[in-house]
DNA sequence: GTCTATAGGTGGATAGAC
DNA sequence: GTCTATCCACCTATAGAC
């Protein structure tokens, strides 16, 4: 499917506002100045809000999971794959912005019902991924038991980057990561 | 000081909404109807939004910084008492709701400045009582150090009390703190 | 201290011309 | 596909009666 420019623009834009306001802080005005078109203009390519924000998570699910596969394919160790995942937070966070499911994790009372589903589907696809990722060191080790680390692992990096940023001290955030890597070798 | 049961109710009514929604999921409307008073009332005792929002941290941040202080006057061990401090996060989880300031944190590029710096102040606080807790155990621990670890503990609780309540599965939360207490039983 | 009434702004959404 | 014009709901806030 081949999106048209505009409609790219949009996506770009919401996305961009969402990640740094929340859902409830971004409106069609805000995506109006920022592409250059009438908020008329935007229910032509989305039918209502929670169309559109319900495209920027579609998207943004693709493009994490193509991240992930490529990650897996590069045949670094585990604890480098790990370490990839979590530099993806700390990019977000040096553009001032959380991560779009991380903000939307905290806005859920307010989201459309067809929002949450998806959110969930992006963090399911997240633990699956982390979990694969150390079964490879631990291939013992039960399901359920890689998904309480896998849980964890998301829990300090989306605490990490939120937490950061409010302080507007960054630093706070590798000093997450090194933590998680020492927890992450006691492993056993 | 002593405030009237009117303007207890609207903070409680107000606080509550924000750990539910959000700060920009909340309104005087919804306030007016759980206390009961009309909209324009409300001003009588908070002259806008943003004062209100102050204190309603102000008045979380005593109460926080007041159940610390208790916590350490009951001499367990340092475990014991960064388990209180993640018990305090449960039952905030068990409500369905997120940590005041968690939830003001996700919202913080759209808050006045007023209540950055009341926030910013409230995690000074959280991460300095961590940190001596720590120190007890670590005595000659630099206080970087001990920073860093705070911000670990504080990132990992506040990341799972958000993704447990999204996610809809609160026995993450728990799994969490396993997770965490492995990591704490492992520092040197 | 609470009310009604209202101002002035912004939200998402729709109709219809071009 | 983009525009103008408009609708209605909701927002925070204020004036002034009671």
């Amino acid at each position: 499917m081949t999106l048209s420019t505009t409609k790219i623009e949009i996506l770009d834009a919401a996305q961009d506002i969402i990640q740094l306001r929340g859902y409830n802080g971004f409106s069609f005005a805000d995506i109006s100045q920022t592409v250059g078109i009438r908020k008329a203009s935007i229910h032509h390519h989305f039918s209502s809000k929670a169309a559109l924000g319900l495209a920027v998570i579609r998207r943004y699910r693709e493009v994490f999971n193509r991240f992930l596969s490529e990650a897996n394919s590069k045949g670094s160790t585990w604890i480098e794959k790990i370490h990839q995942y979590a530099k993806l937070y700390e990019n977000t966070l040096l553009q001032n912005k959380l991560c779009l499911c991380g903000m939307l994790a905290s806005d859920i009372e307010t989201l459309p019902k067809i929002l949450k589903k998806e959110l969930r589907e992006f963090f399911n696809d997240n633990v699956v991924w982390l979990s694969n990722v150390i079964k490879v060191q631990f291939k013992s080790m039960p399901d359920k038991h890689l998904h309480k680390i896998a849980w964890h692992i998301i829990s300090s990096l989306q605490g990490g980057i939120m937490l950061a940023r409010m302080q507007g001290q960054k630093e706070i955030f590798p000093s997450i990561w090194d933590a998680l890597n020492l927890y992450l070798k006691n492993l056993k």
